[in-house]
DNA sequence: CTGTTAGCGCGTTCAG
DNA sequence: CTGAACGCGCTAACAG
């Protein structure tokens, strides 16, 4: 038998109103009263229906988080953070997977119309003035990670930098013949990390005076089987590359499996850096360029809900740091083995 | 400026009740009215707030997911699975993370006295049968991952035929000196899994004649690091053994870890097996029972989504098989190397 | 088949 | 500082 706040009213003889600023803490209730009722609320074990209170405030007592490709190893890292920056302030987090560019319209259009919830989330979808006005006219300000948008906070990394890092240490390993590996951009979803990669890896290949080689520039839908296959015409080439960055993990798998394909070693036939370090990249011993994607989470998190305490405040830009981190893929060019692993195939 | 019913109704020239039906299609409406409706519905943009309606049905329109440890691989695995089924239905799903066993209860309680969500999916977690009344008495039918009770659906896997599946590959292999590395239970939570694949790991070595030996069953928090230091102590034995089976992939883990520290070769030295195959597992190469944690959580989304459609549902138990994947650490014990990886320790 | 109406449980005026 | 009353948007029960 659920206890509503008229329950709560009658038996501590105040009326609902009283039951309610108290709940709230937000009008000024004597002291008296107010313990008088929050006795009562322990005894009943009072709870507040959520829906009676999403009606009359027109919002629900959630938190939507709306990502592409929750299935994504990055993707899932964030949500960890998220739901657990979340769960710290008692927050329920409702998730919307994107998995086709439609549906992150119809995801807002739920958010604005459909249920309201307390806050809201957006992972790497790239917000136009529409749309921003859209959710502010429904009292919405979300927070964004991986995207920016004015007047709206936001959790990034300067991929540009990280695309001229996992560079800049092939070249000072002596690389000269480096191929890039990005996600094909024309997929509807407007993603653009990939392609700052992009120009990063460009900056620091000009960087070390190495002329730009256009067929060492390949991109494919996101995968590892199509970063495997692309990797393969890039190794047919008459000059192969002797290094490749990947803009991500998962397509950095891609490339070790077309090296593997073909009988080359890594790194001392070919090396590889990756993007992102998910979990498995260090099982992999992948060198790559970590961001932080837990902490991502964890960080729109807590800006989420100082900006739902205080509506006033101003939006933030958080920018996380990148960093190289180094592990077996990555060597010399030309270098020999380390180990004579395969003795059929001599250096 | 959101629209609401009224606007529909009176918009169509019918009422509020009319509108109702048709968003609803349940109750029969002459299919001209209904196109009619539905015309000013499409030209409106009318969408139901979800907020009224969850008052007035008593239920929001979200699908409550509890589990514990969201941050473990295992239940991101079929945390993937149930988000990817409840999206196919259009229902978001709100994660309630269990950190300590306290924080079930708190959040049963949410579900049935704050937001009732259309439906819960509850994993790992025991269900007594007050617990099992609690949720009734609210409406609510949860389906159970990876637990079991009365009157409820389930999926679940069997872990003793699983924990012997593992043990019987050991002694198939040829190994006596069997060790179990599984979890320790007074933890509050009330997991039953490891003890089950210890109750395997004891019948698959009755079977294979071998003769228990307490000092090789040992139990520890659940952890890498935790299954490391038992490993160590299992190591420092007079007699250590040439084998264990660890109840879930992580402890396994922390198994490889103790063999790498102390210098041993997996699997000449020593074999192990894991339990679960995360993701990790296949990269790191290691032997294991593959549960289907994927598919267990859109089994129980499309279960759910069954029960929600049909009340009258009959409970379903859904046992998903279980199946060893053999990889790399194992082998018949003080099996020689099968490369001359360490030529400082030869066999 | 359709209109009317009474709440669902709570927040928030407005008086006092 | 507190009580009374209205309405949030919708569903469902009841007439017709």
């Amino acid at each position: 038998v659920p206890v509503t706040i008229r329950d709560v009213a009658r038996e501590a003889g105040v009326s609902v109103g009283t039951v309610s600023r108290v709940m709230n803490d937000s009008a000024q209730v004597s002291p008296h009263t107010r313990a008088q009722v929050l006795d009562v609320v322990a005894a009943l074990g009072y709870q507040p229906n959520q829906s009676g209170r999403a009606l009359a405030r027109g919002r629900l007592p959630t938190v939507a988080v709306i990502v592409p490709f929750v299935t994504h190893p990055s993707a899932i890292a964030r949500i960890r953070g998220l739901v657990d920056g979340f769960r710290r302030v008692g927050h329920p987090v409702s998730i919307f997977d994107v998995e086709m560019p439609e549906h992150a319209d119809e995801h807002l259009l739920t958010l604005t119309s459909g249920l309201r919830p307390e806050g809201a989330v957006i992972v790497s979808l790239p917000m136009s003035a529409p749309r921003v006005a859209t959710l502010a006219d429904a009292g919405l300000r979300p927070v964004l990670v991986d995207a920016e948008a004015d007047g709206l906070s936001s959790v990034v990394i300067d991929d540009v930098a990280g695309g001229a890092l996992a560079t800049a240490h092939l070249t000072e390993l002596g690389h000269r013949r480096v191929a890039f590996l990005g996600d094909r951009e024309p997929d509807g979803f407007g993603f653009v990390s990939s392609v700052r990669r992009h120009e990063g890896y460009r900056e620091a290949l000009a960087a070390a005076g190495v002329t730009p080689e256009p067929a060492y520039e390949r991109t494919a839908p996101h995968g590892r089987e199509t970063a495997c296959e692309q990797t393969r015409a890039l190794l047919a080439l008459p000059e192969p590359p002797t290094a490749v960055f990947a803009a991500s993990d998962t397509q950095a798998l891609g490339v070790l499996d077309a090296a593997a394909a073909r009988g080359l070693r890594v790194p001392e036939d070919l090396s590889v850096v990756g993007f992102d370090d998910i979990d498995v990249a260090a099982h992999a011993g992948l060198t790559t360029v970590r961001q932080p994607l837990f902490e991502s989470g964890l960080a729109a998190a807590r800006i989420l809900q100082a900006e739902v305490e205080e509506a006033s405040r101003a939006p933030e830009r958080l920018v996380l740091p990148v960093e190289l981190v180094t592990r077996r893929t990555t060597a010399p060019p030309g270098s020999p083995a380390r180990s004579a692993r395969r003795e059929d195939t001599p250096a």
